[in-house]
RNA sequence: GCCCGGGUGGCGAAACCGGCAGACGCAACGGACUUAAAAUCCGUUUUCUCGCAAGAGGAGUGCGGGUUCAAGUCCCGCCCCGGGCACCA
C-alpha cells in the first residue's frame, strides 16, 4: 500500500468525536487491580487553554495511559475551580452575570480538554461553584466552627484595595496583592471568620519528614520555612513602678543576664496604658511610617518610654523602649535586648547608646570586652550569669526554664510564624459562610439541615463599596435559628482557596448528596499516587490543602493524614524569554496549536523540548520538527501496514531484522524506565525518533514478519505521547482497538543484545582507539585486543605497562611510564 | 544574609552508579528530486593547529585548586543566573 499524508486534522477530530460518547477513562473501584490516582491541578476558568496549561495535563495524561496499559486502575479526574474574583471583574466589564461568564468559560474550556483527548473521567467533573459542591465547604466550616477550628476575631488584615477586599497572609507576596503584584496591600482591623491552621503547626511541620521521599524539597523548604517553628522560653519582666509584667519572648533565655532594655512593638498594650503622650505619639508615627514603607529594610528606630524593668533573674533594672523592628504579630510583641548577643539589638542599643554586655564566651575563647564592635550570636558558655555562670548555653536553657517554670515567671515556649488563616472575603462570586448574626444570641451557625446557604442570583455587582451581599435584603434578612428573632446573615464569602483544599476528595465520590464522599471510597482512592502542579502553589493551595487533610482526619472522616505522597513540580512554558502574558501579547492558545499542527504535535513538542520540571521556551521552529516526526512515523506505518497485517509477526530473520529488533526492545526499555523513575520523557522521544531512523535507514531489507512484530509494538510506545495517532495506526494495522486498552510491549532481552560492542582504548586516559568486538568478548581477550591495535601500538611501544584498568563492554584505559 | 535549584556547541538538550562529552531535535550550510518553490530524502556541523587529502595532534562542560588510572559527574574555595525566605527575637 503506498504511504499516506500525515492529515492530522481528519484523524484528530475521528478520533475525537468517536470517544466522545464513550468515556474511555471511566474508574470504578476494584480490588482486585492496584488503583493509582494521578491528579493535576485543577484550572481556574478563564476562558482559554494555553500552552502552558497543555503541558502540565500533557505530562499527567501521558504518566495515565502508561499506568492504564500497565494495568492500574487508574483515576485521572478534572474540574474547576470556579470561584474566585476574574468573575466579578469580567461581570462590572462585561455586564454579565458572573455565574454565565463562569459557566460558559466551562464550556469553553472543557471543549478543548476534550479536542486534546486528555484521559479524564468526565463522570467525576466538579465545579466549584455549584450548591452541590460549596454546600460541603460549609458543612466543613461547621464542622470546624463546633470544635473551635473556625472563629471570629476583629484583627488587623491584609486590605487589597484593588480586590476591595481581604487577602490571607499566604497571598500577600512582597507586601503586595498576588493578583495585583504592584497594589500594596494595606492592615485594616476588621471583625474576621479565621480557621485555625496553628492548631496543626506541629504536625504541619514535623509530618514533611513523611514527604520527604515524594515532594520536591524546595516545596518541602518552603512550607517549614513558613511553618516557621521556633522553640525557646518566655519570661515576665517586672515594671520598677507599677508591677506591671512584661512577658518577652526569646530563643536565647541563657543570654538574659546581658539583656540591657526590653523593647516593646509600638503596637503593645502597654504603651497605651502606661506611656506618656509623646511615646504614644513616636509609636503612632512607627505605625504609619512602617505601613506606608511596605517591606524591606527600614532603618530601627525606637523611644524611650520613661519606664524600668527588673529581669525574673534578678540584676539591675533595664530601660523599656519601644523599637519600630520588634512585631506585634510575633512572639509576645516585646523582646529582652541583648546586644552582646544579637546583631539586630547590637545594631539598635549601639545608635541609642545603651550598653553592651557580654555574657556568653566561646567554648574555646575569651568574654568579648563591653566596647566589642561585633555580636557573639553562637552559643558558648556563661559568664556573669550568677548561679549559671560556667553552664553552656544548652544546659543554662533547660535549667533557666526549669526555674522560671517553678517560680512561675516564665515558662518553656515554641513559637510559629504561620498565623491563622484569615478567610473572609467581602465578594460575592464565593461560597456564603453560613453563620446567622442575631442581635441576642450572637454568632448563630446555619443548622446543618439548611444547607447550602445558596448564593443569591438577583444581584448587582458594581465594585464599590462593601460587600456586594450586602445590597440583598432577601440574602441577608433572616430569622435567628436559634430564638427565631429577626437576625443578618453574615455577607462575607470564604477565601476559594477553601474550594481547592479538598476537591481531590470530592473527585472520589461527585455525586453524593448525603455528605461530601463516602469514606469506604477514599480509603480505596487514597492518598494521591502522583500528584502535578505549579511550584507557585507551595505556601498557598499545598499548606492549606495538608491541613484541610488533617482536620478531616480528625472528624473521622478519612484515615490517610496527608494527601499526596508524590508531587511534582513542572516547569513554566515561557515564550520568546519572557512568561506569557496577555499583556505582553505573547500567549500560545491551545486552540491555535491545535489548528495549525494538530494536538498530538502540541503535546510531543510540550513533551519533547525540555525535561518536564524545566522551563520551556515554546519554540515554533521546535514544534514544525515535532510535527516532521509523527509525519514520517504515519507514512513509514501507513505504507508498511499491508505487510503488519498480512504477515504472521516472526523472529528476525536477516541483518536488518535483527537491527531493528534490537533498537525496538533498547527502546522498549528505555521508556518503561523513564516512565517508572524520572519522567524524563524529552529522553523517551529521544529514543522513539532513533527507533525510527534505525527502522528507514534498514526498511527496504525488513521481512514482512519482522514488520509484523515492529510495528503494532512502535504504535504502542508511541501512545502514551500521541494518542490519536497512534489510535489511527493501530487501525490501520488491523488491531482490534482501542490502543490505550492494550498492553504495554514487553521488553525482551535477547533481543535487545547487542552482537558487538564498540569499546574505548585509552592510553593513560585518553581516547587512542575505538575497537569492535563481540559483545560476549572476556576482559584478557579485551585487553589482548587493546594492545594488538596499531593506534594503541604507537602510544605503548617503548615504554612500560604499569596497569590496566578493563570495564567489559565500556573501555580499556592502559597505563604506562616512561 | 540564609535555604533551594542551575551554569555543557549557534539554540533546546543528552550523558541515570566516576568510564568514549555533545545522543535526539532545531537552526545553518552543501547535495538529490523539481521548470521552480514547498514538501521529502542524503550529507556536514564543539573548537583550534598541521595537511591537497585520507588523516594526525591539541584544547574543551562558569572560574581556581584537589582526589583518581579516569572528573560534566566526587571534595575544597570562588563567580554568575533563577527561585524562596528575610529585623520572626
Amino acid at each position: 500500500m503506498p504511504e499516506k499524508p500525515y492529515d492530522h486534522t481528519s484523524i484528530e477530530l475521528k478520533w475525537c468525536e468517536r470517544f466522545a460518547d464513550a468515556n474511555l477513562f471511566e474508574v470504578t473501584e476494584d480490588p482486585s487491580r492496584p488503583k493509582y490516582y494521578l491528579l493535576e491541578m485543577l484550572p481556574y476558568p478563564s476562558g482559554t487553554l494555553h500552552v502552558g496549561h497543555i503541558r502540565n495535563y500533557t505530562i499527567g495524561d501521558a504518566l495515565a495511559r502508561y499506568k492504564w496499559m500497565r494495568g492500574f486502575n487508574v483515576i485521572h479526574p478534572m474540574g474547576w475551580d470556579a470561584f474566585g474574583l476574574p468573575a466579578e471583574n469580567a461581570a462590572i466589564a462585561n455586564k454579565r452575570h458572573p455565574r454565565d461568564w463562569t459557566l460558559s468559560n466551562i464550556a469553553k474550556m472543557k471543549q478543548q480538554h476534550r479536542r486534546y483527548g486528555f484521559s479524564y473521567d468526565w463522570s467525576r467533573e466538579v465545579s466549584t461553584c455549584e450548591p452541590e459542591y460549596y454546600r460541603w465547604n460549609q458543612w466543613f466550616f461547621l464542622k470546624m466552627y463546633e470544635k473551635g477550628l473556625a472563629y471570629r476575631k476583629k484583627a488587623l488584615v491584609n486590605w487589597c484595595p484593588e480586590c476591595a477586599t481581604v487577602l490571607a497572609n499566604e497571598q500577600v507576596v512582597d507586601g503586595c496583592c498576588w493578583r495585583h503584584e504592584s497594589t500594596p496591600v494595606e492592615q485594616r482591623a476588621l471583625e474576621q471568620w479565621f480557621l485555625k491552621i496553628t492548631a496543626y503547626a506541629d504536625e504541619l511541620l514535623s509530618a514533611i519528614g513523611e514527604l520527604e521521599a515524594g515532594w520536591p524539597e524546595r516545596v518541602l523548604a518552603m512550607q517549614r520555612n513558613w511553618i516557621g517553628r521556633s522553640e525557646g522560653a518566655e519570661a515576665d519582666f517586672t515594671l520598677v513602678a507599677s508591677g506591671h509584667k512584661v512577658r518577652v519572648f526569646t530563643t536565647r533565655i541563657d543570654t538574659i543576664f546581658g539583656a540591657t532594655c526590653v523593647i516593646l512593638a509600638p503596637e503593645h498594650p502597654l504603651v497605651d496604658e502606661l506611656g506618656s503622650p509623646d511615646v504614644k505619639a513616636e509609636a503612632k508615627r512607627m505605625i504609619d511610617s512602617r505601613a506606608a514603607k511596605g517591606p524591606g529594610d527600614i532603618e530601627k528606630e525606637g523611644a524611650f518610654t520613661g519606664l524600668h524593668a527588673q529581669s525574673p533573674f534578678g540584676g539591675p533594672p533595664v530601660p523599656v523602649w519601644i523599637g519600630n523592628f520588634v512585631l506585634t504579630g510575633y512572639g509576645t510583641g516585646a523582646i529582652m535586648a541583648v546586644p552582646a548577643h544579637d546583631e539586630r539589638d547590637f545594631e539598635f542599643c549601639r545608635k541609642y547608646g545603651i550598653p553592651v554586655r557580654p555574657v556568653i564566651r566561646p567554648v574555646d575563647g575569651e568574654l568579648a570586652r563591653e566596647d566589642t564592635i561585633a555580636a557573639f550570636p553562637d552559643d558558648g558558655i556563661l559568664e556573669n550569669s550568677g548561679e549559671f555562670s560556667g553552664l553552656t548555653s544548652a544546659e543554662a536553657r533547660r535549667r533557666m526554664c526549669a526555674q522560671a517554670e517553678a517560680g512561675g515567671f516564665g515558662t518553656h515556649a515554641v513559637t510559629f510564624r504561620i498565623k491563622d488563616w484569615g478567610i473572609s472575603r467581602q465578594r460575592y462570586w464565593g461560597t456564603p459562610i453560613p453563620i446567622i448574626h442575631c442581635p441576642k444570641c450572637g454568632s448563630v451557625p446555619v443548622p446543618e439541615q439548611d444547607l447550602p446557604v445558596v448564593l443569591p442570583v438577583n444581584i448587582e455587582i458594581t465594585g464599590r463599596g462593601r460587600s456586594p451581599l450586602e445590597n440583598v435584603p432577601e440574602f441577608v434578612q433572616t430569622a435567628c435559628p436559634r430564638c427565631g428573632a429577626a437576625a443578618r446573615r453574615e455577607t462575607d464569602t470564604m477565601d476559594t482557596f477553601i474550594d481547592s483544599s479538598w476537591y481531590f476528595y470530592r473527585y472520589c465520590d461527585a455525586h453524593n448528596s448525603q455528605a461530601p464522599f463516602d469514606s469506604a471510597k477514599i480509603a480505596y482512592w487514597f492518598p494521591i499516587d502522583q500528584y502535578i502542579g505549579g511550584v507557585e502553589h507551595a505556601i498557598l493551595h499545598l499548606i492549606y490543602s495538608r491541613f484541610f487533610t488533617k482536620m478531616m482526619r480528625d472528624l473521622g472522616l478519612i484515615t490517610n493524614s496527608e494527601p499526596a505522597t508524590r508531587l511534582f513540580t513542572q516547569g513554566m512554558v515561557i515564550k520568546d524569554g519572557r512568561k506569557m502574558s496577555k499583556s505582553v501579547g505573547n500567549v500560545v492558545s491551545a486552540d491555535e496549536m491545535a489548528e495549525r499542527y494538530g494536538t498530538d504535535t502540541a503535546r510531543l513538542f510540550a513533551l519533547f523540548a525540555a525535561p518536564p520540571e524545566k522551563d520551556l521556551d515554546w519554540q515554533f521552529s521546535g514544534v514544525e520538527g515535532a510535527y516532521r516526526f509523527l509525519s514520517r512515523v504515519y507514512r513509514l506505518v501507513t505504507r508498511n501496514a499491508d505487510a503488519a497485517r498480512d504477515a504472521a509477526p516472526a523472529p528476525p530473520a536477516g541483518d536488518a531484522d535483527k537491527a531493528v529488533l534490537r533498537k525496538l526492545h533498547q527502546t522498549i526499555a528505555r521508556i518503561t524506565e523513564d516512565f517508572d523513575s524520572r519522567w524524563h520523557f524529552n529522553t523517551s522521544i529521544a529514543a522513539l525518533m532513533e527507533l525510527m531512523n534505525e527502522i528507514t535507514e534498514h526498511e527496504s531489507a525488513l521481512t514482512p514478519g519482522c514488520i509484523a512484530s515492529l510495528l503494532p509494538n512502535v504504535v504502542l510506545l508511541l501512545g502514551p505521547f500521541a494518542p490519536y495517532l497512534a489510535e489511527e495506526l493501530w487501525e490501520e494495522l488491523g488491531r482490534p482497538g482501542p490502543l490505550c486498552k492494550q498492553s504495554w510491549p514487553v521488553f525482551d532481552a535477547a533481543l535487545a543484545q547487542d552482537d558487538s560492542v564498540e569499546v574505548a582504548v585509552q592510553v593513560n586516559g585518553k581516547v587512542r582507539a575505538r575497537i569492535t568486538v563481540p559483545h560476549d568478548t572476556g576482559k584478557e581477550a579485551l585487553e589482548a585486543a587493546a594492545l594488538a591495535d596499531p593506534r594503541v601500538k604507537t602510544h605503548v611501544d617503548g615504554k612500560q605497562v604499569v596497569k590496566l584498568i578493563t570495564v567489559p563492554g565500556k573501555l580499556v584505559n592502559i597505563v604506562v611510564k616512561g
